[in-house]
Formats: structure tokens, sequence, C-alpha cells
DNA sequence: ATAGATGTACTACAATTGTAGGAGGTAAAA
DNA sequence: TTTTACCTCCTACAATTGTAGTACATCTAT
């Protein structure tokens, strides 16, 4: 199961905050989204009935906290998408980021960096 | 609005037969999924509705055939997950990719003379 | 002490998605 | 020509997703 564009960018102000209560997140989310609290909380409401979200009630107002972590989320969605959209071709994935998307000069070093280390 | 997986898989059949009947389509299908033969009709259906596909009801059976290109389908997918899971980042998402998935050895040779000739 | 602002719980409701089933044509095979 | 095998059309129905509204408690600033 990858996570939904809401459940990303929900996770993405929970890892930003390390955890926080729901006006914070609100706060965080409004700077990309217009998500009345209402939502907000019903989304983290859902997302803690999937296991993504843990919910300290043992204090007012609650604490929100992701249960998954950044990384791992990034790997089921990295595979999840090279099979769909590349029919598993990382290579050819990966030439089309380089084409199509601005890389920095150093990121670009960074990279060839990458390759050198791979040619063993 | 970017594709669902079932979406993709479905327009992946139709760009590989280049437009095909109902039964060609869900025999490819078949290769991958279990879809009822229903059920496909129900995506092709709905996706003629969201102007994906087109149906060529002159002929029976019908023909199937998609009315997106797979770059420009790739090219949208590609800017969302960029966003939703690398904050847009291209580096990072590289870099992340380079790192996991496997890549051949002719692969990191083209990848490199990517970056060579951006180095302008 | 009272009025906003905040927070939580519960409820709602339409749209989309996943997954077919049934009815009724037509073409092909037996 | 009866059965089979497809095909298309229409209908269905539960789960998920997007998006709150209401009601009620509480904390905070007047």
């Amino acid at each position: 199961m990858t996570l939904s564009e809401r459940e990303w960018t929900v996770l993405n102000a929970l890892w930003k905050t390390g955890g926080a209560e729901l006006g914070v997140l609100v706060a965080e989310l409004f700077k990309e989204t217009e998500w009345n609290r209402n939502t907000v909380l019903t989304y983290l409401t859902r997302m803690e009935a999937k296991g993504l979200v843990r919910i300290d009630k043992k204090v007012t107002p609650h604490i929100y906290y992701a249960t998954v972590d950044r990384e791992s989320c990034r790997k089921k969605e990295r595979q999840s998408f090279l099979n769909k959209v590349y029919s598993g071709s990382a290579g050819d994935l990966i030439a089309a980021f380089l084409r199509e998307e601005s890389i920095s000069q150093e990121e670009k070093e960074r990279l060839r960096r990458m390759l050198d280390e791979m040619e063993v």
C-alpha cells in the first residue's frame, strides 16, 4: 500500500515537527494547503487507524506522531513508482529525471562520485 | 491528476498493443493481474469518461485506444512523485534510486555520459 | 465571569475506486 | 440449430478519500 498525496503531506509535517499538537500541524500544513482543521484531524484519525500515526492522548492537546519512518516510506514509494511508471527499468527512470529536472552542479558531482564508487 | 495504479496497468496494455479489442486486452492484462473481464471493461469505460481512452464503437468488438501518450504521463508522474516524496529535490531522488536499484554496467555508462554532456 | 479560540468526538456525504453480476446481443463451433 | 463463447450495456455495492459541520469541553484573554 502506497501512501496517498494527502498522507504524504501530513507525514511530511509530522516528520518535520517530530510530532506535534493539532494547531502546530495545521499551521505547518497551512503553508502548503488550505485544509480546514477538522479535515486535518480526520486525516490524522484515519491515519492512526491505518497505523501510520500514533496519538498521545494522555495529554491535552493530544500529540500526533508519525509511526513510520520517512526512508522506508520513500523506499516503498520508489519501488511502486519504478514498477508502475517505468516497468522496473531504473536506468530509464534515472535518465528521465536527470534529463528533465534541474540538477545543480554540486548534485551532479555527487551523482558522478556515486557512479564512480559503484564501478568496482 | 496523476493516474492510479490500475490506470497505469491498463494504459501499459493499451500502449503495448497499440489499441485492441477487449479480449486481447484482458489476455494481456492477465499476464500481470487476474482481473475479471467486466472489471477491465469498467476500467476502460471509466477511463474513457476521463479522457484517457478512446473507444472505437464503429466496429464490433469495439477497439480501445489510449488517448494519452506514455511520455507525458510519465512526466506528470515524475513531477508528482518528486514533490510528494522528495519535496522537489531531484538530486536526492536520483541518488536514492542509484543507490538502491540495481543498475547494469551499461546503464551506468549511459548515465555517466549524460552527466558529462550536461557539464557545459 | 464571559467570549473567543482551540481541541476532540462524532457524524455526514459526495466522488472515486475496486470489483464484479446479470441481461441480452452475435458469431462460431459442434 | 442449439450451445458456447464473447461482447457491450447497465447496475450494484462496499471501501476509501476528500472535505468538512456540529456539539461540547476547555483554556485564555478581557
